[in-house]
DNA sequence: TGTAATATCACATCATGATGTGATTGTGCG
DNA sequence: CGCACAATCACATCATGATGTGATATTACA
């Protein structure tokens, strides 16, 4: 197997120190560049001969959050995987660094032996979570289990309309009733649901809150 | 560490009589119950004394497919956890899987050792993935490359109040402009992505279309 | 049997959204 | 310099959406 080649940026001087000491005795992993900030570390890859493949980041950094550094890093490196690695486990921060283009993410209570092994699955083309993490992640996808019976089928069924970008004539047509009957039903769903309008509809039904 | 119930189905005779093998060799799990589908399942759990708190879920079964099965297992076994060990790994299962509610999603080629690996991380809570299958979720959350340039600065300001569900005037009031301008925006932003209402608008941007 | 919930329809009114046409200003680029 | 483009504003018009009030028929359940 070569040699894979590792840059890290976390301003914690003991995980630093620990992580630094741990990959130089790994001879699968090369750390090539250690940085305290996106910042840093931005400057200092262009001074070097090999870049590095994997980034290990962490979020809670001086000046920018690792979050916002995702984007400048992969363009500056589009070829690298960036593995978070914090303390940070709210959904909100999960998200976030996956949307902007995290392909994976590593709670800091993950032993070393797992980071290596994470390093190993990226490198690969795969990806690793922290259970817990997993867990949310799947969570996301999974149906509330408030599958709340606020609203009753025929309702449902408007709202699915609507969400398809249906006017209420279309609806209408559709559903073949007359559109104060459509009307009547999004007047009740709004009050089932507290809302006021079509937007704020559709945003409930793309978060699932239905 | 008490033991954990475990309940599978599975078409495959080979992979069952595997399975069955390896689990009955470890203290730390007890298969309560092995079936070849999921509707003989659903009728044998009803005669069992323990109920398996995990279940192995193949996709390709005789009869109903393991993720239609996956609302009538949950229905009957609530606080069950679902792991899917399948040789399926596009994305459409994957995300049809997850979405029904497994909690876990394994590949047939994962190692005995592993997936007991998974069991114990899903009976605690968390969640493990195939790291190939692990890779394909964070990648449908990334960015699309195509990070058009469809639409200028100010009007992904204006896109972002309406996916928030601003009217208007109340986007005018935000950005300090007239009705009129954001008006004039709006057309344009329809003409961009050649679309013609806000539903649809909406839409687009919930799914990462712009 | 009676009441609640659901689904249907009507009429009215005002607010908001969609679309067209036209104009001004500033910025950046070749 | 002149052109393209982004951003701003105005006026006009018609379609659509939001909201209220009231009514009828059906089903379901206590």
């Amino acid at each position: 197997m070569s040699t894979i080649t590792l840059g890290i940026i976390e301003d914690d001087q003991l995980v630093q120190e620990s992580l630094n000491e741990f990959f130089n005795a790994q001879a699968e992993i090369d750390c090539v560049l250690m940085s305290s900030s996106v910042e840093d570390f931005l400057t200092s890859i262009k001074s070097l001969e090999t870049l590095p493949e994997i980034i290990l980041l962490d979020i809670n950094l001086l000046g920018m959050s690792g979050i916002d550094g995702i984007p400048l890093l992969l363009n500056e490196l589009p070829k690298a995987d960036i593995i978070m690695l914090t303390t940070f486990e709210d959904n909100d921060s999960i998200y976030k660094a996956l949307c902007a283009g995290a392909c994976s993410y590593l709670s800091k209570k993950t032993s070393l032996k797992k980071i290596k092994e994470a390093i190993e699955v990226v490198h690969k083309g795969g990806s690793y979570m922290s259970p817990s993490i997993a867990r949310k992640i799947v969570n996301s996808f999974a149906p509330k289990k408030n599958q709340s019976n606020l609203l009753t089928p025929r309702q449902k069924e408007i709202v699915a309309e609507i969400v398809d970008g249906k006017s209420y004539k279309m609806i209408a047509n559709d559903l073949f009733v007359s559109i104060d009957t459509v009307r009547t039903h999004i007047k009740n769903i709004y009050k089932a649901l507290e809302i006021n309008s079509k937007a704020e509809l559709i945003k409930k039904s793309y978060d699932n809150e239905l």
